[in-house]
DNA sequence: CATTGTGGCTAATGACAATAGCCTTGTCAA
DNA sequence: TTGACAAGGCTATTGTCATTAGCCACAATG
């Protein structure tokens, strides 16, 4: 029996591969066992089980996400704020369509006391949160405009993977005007009554 | 053998409630059929397996959810636009927290060729482009709006549901703010440069 | 009272996850 | 060089679940 030289890191970028191309939730240890011409039981030598593997999908899906969009930023470094805003859109919705099963593996949801899925989710984050802060937002108009942001570009992004839009409308032109009215709305707000209590900590969400 | 009295619409509305309970995801014949005091296989009579019971589930909650919006907007029939849009979200939150499992089902596309399924969808989004009507939105401007307030409902929602909300800030307050700077963002859209090309069919979206 | 169809059932099959325990291979130290 | 040992494969087994096949009882209908 030769060895297949099988690693953790090997096991789960190979999930995140199956995932992408049969779906997230059709990712199953016999079809990855099998895509390393292994019996399923030898997956277990390094990953602990299926719900560790798509743990580490997650974990793994999460750093790549947040590096595409510093890397879009990083392109648009010299851009104004409302087009940085509106790189930082198309990066997200460009990654959910290209990495569909590593892109639903980044919604879910971190168990309460797992750390480094915590942390992968805030590190993810912290590129939104910057570009909301070259728009001025502080204190409690930073956070809602976080969950804004985010639930906008992840309902999008899901029913777009959903095929949730089922109207004759380019949807590129759609998420720019839908993110360039949601930044317009968001400056407006902090011209007006919400002066910001104090910086909230930027945990995951 | 005394006859259970089971129907497909009691199967189906059984399995709406097990989903609020475990979750759409951990939706099971096996766990339905207990709940019934039944074998397994006697599910098969009314349902045609548990691709079927999801779909049933899907629909059965897409038009609990179009009424349960109906009902908001009745509620505040004298209110104006802004803030039927503002009763709109909430009335979606609130059945997206209250029915966790009916919720999710109702976020799983239909089959490209599921004509009921579409229509179910179709219904449920009747009440979101009629608040957007009172906006003044028509063409093309309607189609955006549609999609971002539902990507934003939904993604909202989603990710409520999922716990990614880790900031100390009040959800309904934040709630509120996002969905009054959307619909300002909205009818500002209307003054400006984009006079909407044609009336574009209500299609699920 | 016989018939028939409906709605239960048991039994069997097959996918999958998970665990236990074996066996080989490669490495490292005596 | 060799012997021990850990790592990384494996087979076998168990348990959960969906699904299908086919049986049987009951109740309604004539």
């Amino acid at each position: 029996m030769p060895r297949a030289g099988l690693t953790p890191a090997l096991v789960i970028a190979g999930a995140a591969d199956l995932a992408d191309e049969v779906g997230f939730d059709r990712l199953t240890l016999a079809a990855l066992a099998a895509r390393f011409g292994v019996a399923v039981p030898s997956l277990y030598k390094h990953v602990d089980g299926l719900e560790a593997v798509r743990r580490g999908v997650a974990i793994a899906a999460l750093g790549e996400l947040g590096a595409a969009l510093a890397a879009g930023q990083a392109a648009a470094a010299e851009a104004p704020p409302a087009e940085r805003l509106r790189v930082l859109a198309h990066a997200y919705r460009a990654f959910a369509t290209a990495r569909p099963g590593r892109y639903a593996a980044t919604v879910r949801a971190a168990q309460p006391d797992d750390a480094e899925h915590a942390a992968a989710a805030g590190s993810a984050l912290h590129v939104v949160l910057a570009v909301l802060g070259e728009l001025g937002l502080t204190g409690d108009a930073a956070v809602d405009a976080a969950r804004g942001l985010r639930a906008l570009l992840h309902g999008f992004a899901s029913l777009e993977a959903a095929g949730g839009f089922g109207m004759p409308r380019d949807v590129d032109e759609s998420l720019d005007r839908i993110v360039d009215a949601y930044g317009r709305a968001l400056t407006l707000s902090t011209e007006r009554a919400h002066p910001g209590s104090d910086v909230a900590p930027p945990a995951p969400g």
